[in-house]
DNA sequence: CACTATGTCTGCATCGTTGCAGAGCCCTCA
DNA sequence: TGAGGGCTCTGCAACGATGCAGACATAGTG
């Protein structure tokens, strides 16, 4: 099982193992009647250099762990496609790991036995460990934090601007003429600082439209899946004055909502607008498709791999709060028609980027 | 940046470094007042082992990899996620690394500077790599294959049977009357095994349906995304006599299509139905919901990472073709109804089941 | 009392690699 | 001719951990 080592090609070529380990790595002059000497045993024997050993000796692992609350949740999936691309780019691999939300199974990130200490950094998409905990067990390996939560100073965070986004979804629902405008998603209790903040936004677009809130149109939910979207809806719905749009924290929720709204017999956009967050690919075609607030996701991904790599780099600067750009793309569950759709568009050939989006 | 190691704590408890491993493993007997001590010198320090010196000790990494084309795609985000839970079973992290369908980036893999070497073993789920050029490069990384393409007994295995699955998803559709049966996803080349496997399963219904296959209802698609799906579906209304059901090669071609039918003022399914494969969550929220062939995920997951663990463990067993099972989960997409809507049904407490599931 | 068994603890070697310092050797130039 | 300077190449030590053999002290046995 185990391959050869440098000895093992040293022996071979009849030369030290520190000059087969200099023509590995194009190291130091090496004359090339011995190089290729050399090269022809590392061919012979078909030698593998040793990550892990290599990594003792250099101190870092080249790895960075991902960690998100569930891998199959769409953002998460999108998200870490890009964490593993702009990784890559800088020459590390990516470990993904997911906690299913379980705040033990993020405890033990930070415990002493875990693993984290094999990688050179962490990015974390914390659902219910706060900051406080994490700042807490004196972490030795770099911490970018991602998204979700507010955060207290401790660490690098990479979020978009939740309070205006969410004012910008619901706006564009004011301004459509809508008057009763639900918002799904809320979480009023210690963990749900993101989803606070969107309700912050929610409230906020109204008051900026001189409108009130009637409080029974916020419905909280434990999570972010269809399910609780579809319940969220069904419960709006039964209301004595129904709403005329919804605002969902996330496309999942949204997606779950257009469901129970459509299976309720009513149309979407015409009887009840819908707007999500997140601009997963799903939602361009979803039927009918999905207005939303797109994240940069892209970007988000590229500035977290960044400060991450700063501070592997050893760079010991204040942790940042960065915020990303995001949009309102506007499809037809809020306006009912769209120019054009991508599932009727020709493939465009050059086009990098994946997935259409248009205003 | 470096913290501890046994050697500092050692110092501080004046004991050998030999003792405080011994103290930290819960290895040979150790007075207590001894562990004690060391105990003591360890909370002080907060010492974390490097666990890549102890992998190089141990020879082991504790981690595999898991490689697949597009962790965005939802039936490898959800593949990835069984596979995380399925490893963490039996002690392992995984490496989650995507190829983006890119040749290339599959045979770097194998290439001489890899990191496959710090992995205990890989899983792979290859869209252009030969199992030919794979057994070419002599790897030293017990590999497991997933699911797609055929194989040629140089590796284990895991996948469903391709045919059955294909040849069930079409006889549901003709045995719900429909006559001109298209199917969306051939792939009429070297690397499209696994598409002709499925597309030799739509000709076997239609032979034991004692009908002809019109070959141009056969939509060949280069990749399996909603956008090819979409396309695909056009191409297939346009024909003179267009279809009145469809069989798409995985659940996203087949929400492709169900998108370009709406927009073509085409009822599903009514006018068209449409079945898919690979049971992706997603389906069952669509409107309509997706009648598809589910794979037994989780079972793929397990018998992977079983076979996995056999291999690195030294078990020479010849390379096994492991055949995990599947169903047809018919949804609203052919039949137009279905006895119960998940979006409707309430929450289930105690289900432990991701996602419902209805025959 | 001598000898063995037992229980604790330690030091050395080792995993496979790279950093560092230096050993030869050949060539050049005064 | 001999000192100095490149150029090649080598050996030793080290990264931080664990396997192994054995040292030492104590207790148990005939």
């Amino acid at each position: 099982m185990a391959g050869p080592t440098l000895r093992d090609v040293a022996k071979r070529a009849n030369v030290s193992i520190r000059t087969v380990s200099n023509v590995v790595n194009g190291y130091a002059p090496v004359s090339d009647e011995l190089r290729a000497r050399v090269q022809a045993a590392l061919d012979e024997l078909d030698y593998r250099p040793n990550l892990i050993a290599r990594n003792l000796k250099q101190g870092r692992s080249g790895m960075i762990a991902l960690v998100v609350p569930e891998l199959d949740v769409p953002y998460f999936a999108e998200l870490a496609r890009e964490v593993i691309t702009a990784a890559r780019a800088r020459g590390y691999v990516v470990m993904v790991d997911q906690t299913d939300g379980d705040g033990e199974r993020e405890r033990e990130l930070l415990g002493r036995d875990s693993r984290a200490t094999m990688f050179d950094g962490l990015l974390l998409s914390p659902l219910s460990v706060s900051a406080e905990e994490l700042r807490a067990r004196g972490n030795r390996v770099p911490i970018v934090l991602l998204g979700e939560h507010i955060f207290n100073g401790s660490f690098h965070h990479v979020a978009i601007d939740n309070v205006a986004a969410a004012r910008e979804a619901t706006a564009h629902l004011l301004g459509l003429g809508r008057r009763r405008v639900a918002a799904i998603g809320d979480q009023p209790y210690a963990t749900g600082e993101t989803a606070q903040l969107r309700t912050s936004g929610y409230r906020q677009a109204h008051v900026r439209a001189g409108l009130e809130v009637d409080e029974r149109l916020i419905v909280p939910t434990p999570r972010f899946h269809r399910r609780q979207g579809a319940t969220a809806m069904e419960q709006l719905l039964a209301l004595p004055e129904p709403p005329d749009a919804v605002f969902c924290y996330n496309d999942l929720l949204a997606l779950g909502a257009m469901r129970a709204l459509t299976r309720a017999g009513l149309r979407v956009p015409d009887d009840v607008a819908v707007v999500g967050m997140d601009d997963i690919e799903e939602g361009q075609y979803s039927t009918p498709s999905l207005t939303t607030i797109a994240p940069d996701k892209k970007e988000i991904a590229r500035m977290a791999v960044d400060v991450l790599m700063e501070s592997i780099g050893g760079a010991a600067r204040p942790p940042a709060e960065i915020v990303v750009p995001h949009r309102l793309i506007v499809r037809e569950s809020t306006t009912g028609q769209v120019p054009a759709s991508p599932a009727i568009r020709p493939e465009e050939p050059g086009a990098g980027e994946r997935g259409q989006r248009y205003v």
